[in-house]
Parts: structure tokens; sequence; C-alpha cells
DNA sequence: ACAAAGGTTTAGCTTTGCCTAAAACTATTT
DNA sequence: AAATAGTTTTAGGCAAAGCTAAACCTTTGT
């Protein structure tokens, strides 16, 4: 198995998320690694040569099929390293991230499959994303954002986004976690804010830009 | 805290292996770190310039205090990864050190904190070694090589060198793990190669080469 | 004591990967 | 259809980290 540097990695990734198998702009490639435009043509480059990506100049880049294969594979590295830290070291979903980032680096196609074992072979994430299988297969993204139900709707949660730590910390404090039921009450018209009841019978309303990241399904 | 590239860590780690607090020579560094004389010239400038080794020209490197203080986390990193890749993973004690080489130069003192404390705190890898602790406090080097020993002593093997995975293996087939107990039935005065006896009654001989990287105490 | 041998450093080149500034292309607007 | 705005690429630098070849110390042997 050819090797890749973290910075090649950062890349394919970067063009997995923003496109998965579709062209990606320069400009939200370089904007996704963190870097500017100039390293970001050089890098796809490279990428090109090495047969992980296909670029036409002026419009766009894309994987190609290793590319998208190598793609999922750092993706399975990166989520279930999250879950090994939150599920086994007992880390907040809301710093795992960075850690994930450092730890999905590592090459070993023994130690990924060793460590799922581990983990009990898990298919979703701490936050509910999907965790690509060793074979390449992505299981279902789960849930639908909250304003997609209806008022009265008893639902679950199961998925949040990224969306920052002080939006983790909200969660937290609201003691929202994934597998929590609620019933949603109602949907402001104005704000499209949301008012939820917890299983305990409380009342809360979550603004949108809360409701918006959290995914639910419908019971 | 200041960060260090990949390659500093390992000239760090290189020097406290060679030396400890000791000078070092540069073509022994280099060796050490797989690369050629200038490339360690070079390295230990930038060490130098970072306050982390004390440079004379021709004479030999050695670690500052500062240096030894980060020698010592990353060799705590090191044997905590060691750990946690036999004793949770299950990998076998032979496969584990390059696996750890890169988990080593995760950057990150909670996970590092938090995993210690999931191994349960050891103060051992899996080879026998001394794990540092967080304070920099070094547990005591256990044990005396077989030859130590006299004839029929009674002893429990406690430590292993890193002899290569040829030494592992034959470790695996003659049976011997950390913690097993055996009895030192002879000495050649030949070839200085051993007969043991195993809990099970069974009888066999070890090399010298083998013997010598097999420490123990006595029971 | 001096010269050869051996180890160390300097000099200069290579690659990766980032940057800024300038040139080139695409797209939009009149 | 042309000009302008916006994006992308090229050109040219810089730092890290490796290398080889050449110059430079230190040590050692006669």
């Amino acid at each position: 198995m050819k090797t890749h540097s973290e910075s090649e990695e950062n890349y394919i990734k970067a063009l997995y998320h923003l496109g998965g198998g579709d062209a990606v702009s320069n400009g939200a490639l370089a904007q996704r690694v963190g870097a500017k435009g100039p390293s970001a043509t050089q890098a796809v480059k490279r990428l090109a040569s090495k047969g992980l990506a296909e670029v036409i100049p002026y419009k766009g880049v894309k994987l190609t099929s290793e590319g998208l294969a190598l793609a999922k594979h750092i993706l399975r590295k990166h989520r279930l390293w999250e879950t090994f830290l939150v599920e086994k070291l007992g880390f907040g979903w809301e710093e795992v991230h960075p850690l994930a980032e450092q730890l999905e680096h590592v090459q070993s196609g023994e130690l990924v499959e060793k460590l799922a074992t581990y983990l009990g072979s898990p298919i979703h994430d701490p936050h509910g994303d999907p965790i690509p299988q060793a074979d390449g297969a992505i299981p279902p993204t789960m849930g639908e954002p909250l304003q997609q139900f209806s008022e009265g709707s008893r639902l679950r949660v199961v998925r949040v986004e990224d969306a920052g730590t002080d939006f983790f910390n909200q969660l937290d404090q609201l003691n929202i976690s994934l597998g929590k039921e609620f019933t949603l009450i109602s949907i402001s018209n104005f704000d499209s804010s949301i008012q939820l009841k917890a299983t305990d019978g409380s009342l809360f309303w979550l603004s949108h830009s809360m409701s918006s990241n959290i995914y639910a399904i419908s019971l």
C-alpha cells in the first residue's frame, strides 16, 4: 500500500467532504484545508500525479475512484478514533475532533480493524455520523433537522452537526445527547425557534441555529 | 506548550536513548535516527536554538533539562500506547513498536493522561520497560539477565529487550511471556546456554543470545 | 611530532508544502 | 461585444529536513 503525507490526506479529506465524487473549486478546497489558493493548486497537481484526483484547470478537481476509496478509509479512521475517545476514554463529544485529526493519519490497516473490533464494529460515531465500513460501504446518514417534524411529534435525537464547541456546550447544558427522546411542542412562526418537551416533562426552547444542527427520527 | 515536529521528537528520543542526560556523538545520533551525519548536525542546531539541547561542536550533544523532560514525556506516550495496543487491542508484543512510534507523536496532554487512567496507570509496558510518570519520575528498571542467576534459582520473567521480531517469535514458541516463572536448571560452561524448567515441568534450552535479552527476578 | 585516518561540519542541491504578487483565464454586466 | 470583477494559475520565495561532496577538526600511530 502506497503511503501519503498528512498534507495529501488532508486535501483528500477536504475534496471528499466538499464534493464526494464531484468536482470542487480551487477556492473552496483551499479554504477548507486552511491554505491559500496557490497551495491548493499545487497540492491537487501532486494528487493528480499520484492518480488520486483529476484536475481540469480553471474548472475544478475531483477525486478518482482510488482517491475516493482513500478518503473513505481516512474518514473511517477518523470516526473510529472519535468513538474510541468518547466511549473508552471519556472525552466530551466537543473535544474529540482535533485529536481524531491527528490519530487518523496513523498508518496501519491492522490497527484500524482491531480498533473497530474493539469498539464493537460501530456504524455511527459519537455525533451520529456514519462510519465508512472496511469495504467502503457507507451506512445511512440518519435523521432530519427538527424543523422537518410536525408539532406533537415524538422524536429521538440521532445526529448532531459539528458546529463548534459552543454549540456542544449548549447541547450539554440543555441535556441533549444522542438517543434522547423529546416531543416537539411547537415551532414559532416568528423566528422558527422550537419548543421541546423532555421525557422528564421539562419544556424548553431551541433557537433556529441550534435546532437546524440537530437531527432526529420520528418514533 | 510549544509544539515540535516529528523529526525533532525523533532526535530528542534518540538523544535520550543513547545518552540519557549525557553527551552523544553526532555519528551515533545520526545512525540511531537513520539519517546521515550532516542531517544530524543540522537537526541538533535546530534543537539547540529551541533550548532543547546543548551542542559543543566536534565534541557532542546533550539534552538540556527541558529536552530531557520532553524525551521522558515522549517515551511515556510511546509506552502507554504500546500497553494499549497489547492489552486492549490484542496486538502481539513484537508488533507494537512501529505503531507506537506513530502514535507517540500525537499532541495532547489530556489524551495521554486519560489513556494512562484508562489503562490503570501502569508503570511498566508490555516488554517490562518502565513507563515514565506524568511528573517525570521513572519507575525502576526490573530484572537481571538470566545469566546472573545461579543454578536451581526460582525466577520470574519481568522484562525482555526489544531484539526484533524473530526474537519475539521465538519467545512465543517457547511460551515465555512476562510474569511466567521458571527454575534455572543449569548454565552450560561451553556456550553459556541455559536450561530452564517451566511450571508444567517441561525442560528446554535457551541460547546465550536468547537468554541475554530476557530479564528476571528471583522468587 | 607529524601524517594518515576517522569523524564532524560546511556548502550547496532536492523535495514538500506553504506563502505573496503578478499574470491569465472565466464570467458577468452593460 | 467589451470591460470589469472574480477566480485560478504561474512565478518566485522561504523553511524544514533530507542528501552528497568537500573542507575541517581530532585522534592516533609511527
